[in-house]
DNA sequence: GACCACAGGGACTTAAAATGTCCCAGTTAT
DNA sequence: ATAACTGGGACATTTTAAGTCCCTGTGGTC
């Protein structure tokens, strides 16, 4: 392990590693937001445009990003250099330890954090997606069958995953939710199917149904066929939402949603409603995967962030049986209990959840 | 491995790098010449005094060096951090890839190279006999005999050797030679039993007899007790010389050496002399080691550097059943074909020191 | 086709850091 | 005592980094 080496050189030229995390930070960004220009890579870094530049001339001169008239670009050889050296920063930063102790406190077998906060930063979404979508390449294996559901950070995993050629189907786990076609998990796994060069299909229906309506639709045979091919799939990818938000989204009506806030929920994942300690609160009557089935997946990757989901993140851990966690740094110092958080509507006292105030700093 | 770090940070932070070797160097220069001052660690280094001031300071607050009003010297962390570094620096300067190749050239269980010339600076020769203290220090068993030669490297060895009170038995390999009492084998090795807080036997011989006189003395029983321990000592650390000058000091006749040089004499070890091919082309009457007891040791270790002598090791290396081989990156160079006349980031090195006569390495 | 926003690169001034140079007071070995 | 060291302070000078503005070109959009 290449430990030992960090150790020495941080006795020894502390600057080398500010320096080598400084143009890591520059080509990571470059890689999230590319193309882009100077003056704005510059403005998204908080640094000015001068010292940006020397960072990029270097870059330039080492071959590892590419400069056109469009912009600038991260080269081949860049994108493998971030890629390896990602883990190293990661310890760097002291985020590997987070990792190993998010895993601890929340039971999962694997957790992946990425540096900030998706809250605060729209790139730390990005970034979650592309961390997650190299996470779940790499635990791909040809027939593969993968389901996800919607949601802008899973959209962003579909949209940094890697072309590969790898004959997998992906499967919508949910129905149709709200109106944004592009969050749509159809949409998404669409969408992945491409990326992966492999075959999709789609769940034409409604997440959220009345009883009769449900009843009938289920016994169509190609959705059943599609709820077939989804409970059998190896490896689910999911987000996870805030309840009282998700059920606005979903048109809830206003005494159903005053009543889910009684009952202490905060989570929402594959249309179960949690409260802080993971019990569920309510289920809703959806089309899709269903929180039985879940326990017969191998892998069930549950991906999001932003420090305002933490509680949530934090219940669903508790209450699904996920393996792997893919969330930001934000969201583990809150529920790892670090009092560094700086950013806005946090930190109410009262321990017991109110009405209305989602946010209370889950200390576990 | 931390190699791979070690290409990643080439690429991404080269200079920072740079500045690594540099503090290591300072470091390690400074272990080599404690105690001293910053004007005279300057001035070797072939720096001002104002930028070795810089890494001065620095190196002081981070606790690797301590400054007093002797001078300056390596702390205890220092040191540390100095061994556990050497590894890596090694890799960076290219001497492990070094290192590889000429163990397979000369077909060497094991090479260990020290950066520089031992011809050209004289504190290579210091680096030299403690990197092989080290080395020898980690192949000690409680109970070991060794046998040393002598010779400034061999001398060097015993001085560089950190103390430890290990229960060994220290042998001198050969007899007297020459009139300097510091580089004989005998007075080694007790230097040697001294660090090791063992014991030592004496080899009241000369090194060289005519036959009546070394058949009396074969015959004495303390000398026939002391030469059947080194022939069953278990490590032999030994020099190697350039077989002219060699018998020049050891005041053998002019025609004899003529005859020496005809034979294409060009290496001496143990009393033997070797020509570039490693055949034995005379060997002396010597009272000591025999090259036929060589082959029963089981840890033959040579130890000597300087480019002038890169034929001679070369010589010993195939003629000698010689296990780990100690020497400089000129010879490695030498002996390698790398014909690149490296006067750039190595040290060209100030002999203003002195025209000493015992300049000339004695190395057996 | 023209416009506009953003692209990179050049040029220049200014601020800051690194460096060269000398001096000083103290300690140590002779 | 003296000579040869030591480290630390001080300061002018050089070198480098950084801030700022301008210019020209390109690509998308109206």
């Amino acid at each position: 392990m290449s430990k030992e080496l960090l150790a020495l050189q941080m006795k020894l030229v502390p600057d080398l590693l500010d320096g080598m995390k400084k143009r890591y930070r520059v080509l990571h960004h470059l890689f999230l937001t590319q193309p882009i220009g100077r003056r704005g890579l510059a403005m998204q870094l908080q640094t000015t445009e001068r010292i940006l530049r020397a960072e990029v001339d270097f870059l330039k001169d080492q071959g590892l990003l590419a400069v056109e008239t469009v912009g600038m670009h991260v080269t081949e050889e860049g994108k493998k250099l971030l890629h390896d050296l990602a883990d190293i920063i990661r310890e760097i930063d002291g985020l590997a330890e987070k990792e190993r102790l998010l895993a601890e406190r929340l039971g999962l077998a694997e957790v992946r954090l990425v540096a900030g906060d998706a809250d605060a930063d729209p790139l730390v979404k990005k970034a979650l997606g592309h961390t997650a979508a190299e996470l779940l390449r790499g635990m791909l294996r040809p027939g593969d069958s993968i389901a996800v559901t919607g949601g802008t950070t899973i959209a962003a995993i579909a949209e940094s995953m890697q072309k590969a050629p790898l004959g997998v189907e992906v499967l919508p786990a949910r129905g149709g939710l709200g109106e944004n076609m592009e969050f749509q998990a159809n949409t998404i796994a669409s969408r992945l199917a491409a990326k992966l060069g492999g075959t999709y299909r789609m769940l034409h229906a409604p997440d959220l149904l009345s009883d009769e309506a449900h009843h009938s639709l289920v016994n169509d045979p190609q959705v059943l066929d599609t709820l077939e091919r989804i409970r059998s799939a190896r490896i689910v990818v999911h987000g996870i939402g805030q309840a009282i938000p998700m059920a606005k989204r979903r048109r809830i009506p206003e005494s159903r949603i005053g009543h889910l806030a009684e009952q202490g929920a905060i989570a929402e994942a594959f249309g179960y409603y949690f409260d802080r300690d993971g019990q569920i609160v309510h289920a809703m009557n959806t089309v899709g995967l269903k929180l039985a089935d879940l326990s017969r997946i191998e892998q069930v990757v549950a991906v999001a962030g932003g420090a305002t989901k933490a509680e949530a993140i934090s219940a669903v851990a508790s209450g699904c049986p996920v393996h792997v966690l893919v969330t930001d740094e934000a969201v583990a110092d809150a529920i790892l209990g670090n009092r560094q958080r700086e950013t806005e509507t946090r930190q109410s006292e009262t321990e017991i959840s109110g009405e209305n105030k989602e946010e209370t700093v889950h200390g576990n």
